[in-house]
Formats: structure tokens, sequence, C-alpha cells
DNA sequence: AATACGTGGAC
DNA sequence: TGTCCAAGTAT
């Protein structure tokens, strides 16, 4: 959870996971759709999926257990990393980060905090990611042989709160005597990120339909990609970075009286910005969408809670409009989940 | 190596 | 509709 995401907004997440789903076995055990709506709302959603992938491996093919050798010498910390790099979404970052806060192993653990620390503290100006060789090698010339498990953990908290990356703490700093980057005056030049491209914009519509029983149409989104596996209205032009898509309603998941909200909405993605117009549409029957006899969507109560927060974002636009002239039941009543 | 992949908080 | 970034990983 933590990969790319600032704790606070992990904490009420991680609560919820480890109530939940307190042990491997029972995580292996759920539904991936509910792991996909507990993690509605964190984004990276790949993340929800290598985790229930991984929780299976370790419960079903690993018996339960995340094998480690107890034997610390250097190739059984290598065998240890290597193995569990075998776990979808454990990365050089997660691998070393259990190896040692798990295992006690002298292993190397670089996020971007130690990275930021360690290029300025020894004066790596080669950019991210090449200098990610270095600085690791830097880390390992640190590594202690008692409690390596304090070391990341101390290097990340004594980064964030003094060697940040904007003003940065040095004055005080009980490292400024032996800091190259203060010595030369280039602390806040380190690291050296790639230059970042303007973010292209992307136009998209969106089609919010509710039923008189208060249902709205949603469908489950293909398992790669922006957004996959999760909950979303039907939608075209999301995932074509052509900015052409056309407005008009072909994409409709079903023939219905469709009105085009007179605003769009916009929504920030790492990569793009959205331009999100929405169709809305109260239907009486509940028409069964269908394409080539397959079924591409569901009649569900709307529950925000489910979904990425994009789609949160679209209902809350068409929800006040839908609700105009129809008197539905809105989610309040089971928000108490 | 470069890009895709979410979201929200701090300025 | 700004900019930058966060306990990165997969392809």
């Amino acid at each position: 959870m933590l990969q790319q995401t600032v704790v606070a907004t992990v904490i009420p997440y991680f609560l919820d996971f480890t109530r939940r789903w307190p042990t491997v076995d029972s995580l292996a055990a759920a539904p991936i759709d509910d792991l996909l709506a507990a993690w509605a709302g964190l984004g990276y959603y790949a993340r929800a999926r290598n985790l229930h992938k991984a929780a299976v491996m370790v419960a079903e093919e690993w018996g339960g257990e995340f094998f480690c050798p107890d034997d610390s010498s250097p190739d059984n910390i290598a065998n240890c990393d290597s193995h569990l790099r075998l776990l979808p979404g454990v990365g050089p970052y997660t691998a070393g980060a259990i190896g040692a806060i798990a295992f006690g192993q002298q292993t190397v653990v670089v996020d971007g905090n130690i990275e930021r620390l360690l290029s300025r503290y020894f004066g790596i100006d080669i950019p991210i990611p090449a200098a990610k060789t270095r600085i690791g090698a830097a880390y390992q010339s640190l590594l202690p042989v008692n409690r390596p498990s304090d070391l990341p953990q101390a290097l990340m908290d004594f980064a964030s709160a003094v060697c940040t990356p904007k003003r940065p703490q040095c004055k005080g700093c009980c490292l400024a005597g032996s800091c190259v980057a203060l010595a030369n005056d280039i602390v806040e030049t380190l690291p050296v990120k790639p230059l970042k491209t303007k973010k292209p914009m992307r136009r998209a519509v969106f089609f919010v339909a509710v039923n008189q029983h208060g249902e709205v149409f949603l469908h489950r989104r293909p398992e790669k990609g922006l957004l996959g596996c999760m909950l979303g209205f039907p939608e075209n032009g999301l995932s074509s970075k052509a900015i052409e898509p056309s407005l008009d309603q072909n994409a409709a998941p079903f023939a219905a009286e469709w009105i085009l909200l007179s605003e769009p909405i916009f929504h920030v993605f790492t990569h793009f910005t959205l331009e999100a117009y929405i169709y809305l549409a109260n239907v009486d029957s509940q028409p069964d969408a269908s394409l080539g006899g397959m079924t591409i969507g569901q009649w569900r109560k709307p529950c925000s809670a489910d979904l990425p927060s994009l789609m949160r974002k679209i209902w809350a636009a068409a929800r006040p409009q839908l609700f105009r002239d129809k008197l539905v039941e809105d989610e309040a009543g089971s928000a108490a989940r």
C-alpha cells in the first residue's frame, strides 16, 4: 500500500485490510472483488490485484509462509531476496524491506526518501534512474551488522523529516559536516530527476444511468490497464491516446434518452489530464445491456466506496441531476458498512 | 530505457 | 485545468 503513497493516506486502508483479512490465508481466500472494493480510492489498482495473487501464491504454493532462510549468510540473503521477488508486486524495494524488517537481513532498501538522502550525502549527480546502482552501492556501504532492520526505517524517517525535497533542514543537520551536496551548495538539485514532459489531455464520455429501483449501471473494467478490474460507468475514450473520441452517444451501453451534462469534469492522472463528459439517463425499465450476447454491466446500488475516485467524481456530478425530477433513494442508507 | 499506472496533500 | 511528490513495479 505504501508504494508511491503517503503514510497518512494508507493508514485507514491498512487498518481495514488487516482487520478484515488478518492472515495470508484469509486474504488468499477472499474474493478479489472484495479486495478491489476495499482498495477503491487508494489508486494504482494493480497493487491490489498483485497483492491477492501474491497471497494465493504464499497460501497455496509456499505452504502459507514467506519462506526465508534463517541463516543470514550473504548467499541466503540473495536467495531470500530473489525468492520474495517471485511474488507479483514485490520489487527491489519491497523485497529488501521485507528481508530487513521481517527477517532481520542485511538487505539493500532504497525508497524515494533514502534515494534523496544518499544522492545528496554522497553527491551523486547523475540522473535517476541511472543513479540507482550507485545509490544502492552507497546503501550497501552503510549496512550495519547489528539491527539491520533499523537502518532503512531510520533513514526513511530522517530523510522524510530533515532531508526533504524542498527546503531541507540542513541547518542543524547532524550530517551537515560531511554532506557532499551541502558542501557544493547543490542540495536542492539532487537527486537529478528526468525532465517531465507536458501532460497531455484526453477526452472521454461516460454514461450514468439510474433505473426505477435507484440502481446505477456499472461494469467491471478490463483486467489490465487504467483502473483495471475496477467498477466504472461505461465510457468511451478513457484509454485512447488520440484526443478524438466523438462526444456522441455511440458508445452508450443501451438506448435511452441520454442527456449531456453541460459542463465536463476534470480528473488528473499521473500521465494525462482527463476531460470527462457525462451523459445521464433515467430509465423506467431495466435494459439488459449486451454486446455479442455478453452482458456488459450490472445494475447495483450506487456505493461510492466501491468506486475509484474518478468514478466517484462522475457519480457526484451526475447524482443531483438524476435526482432532480425523480425521487431515488441514494446511498446514504447503505453507507454504514 | 522509457512509459503506464491513481490519488491527494503541500506550496 | 499549477507544480511537485509520495515506503515503486511491471512491461
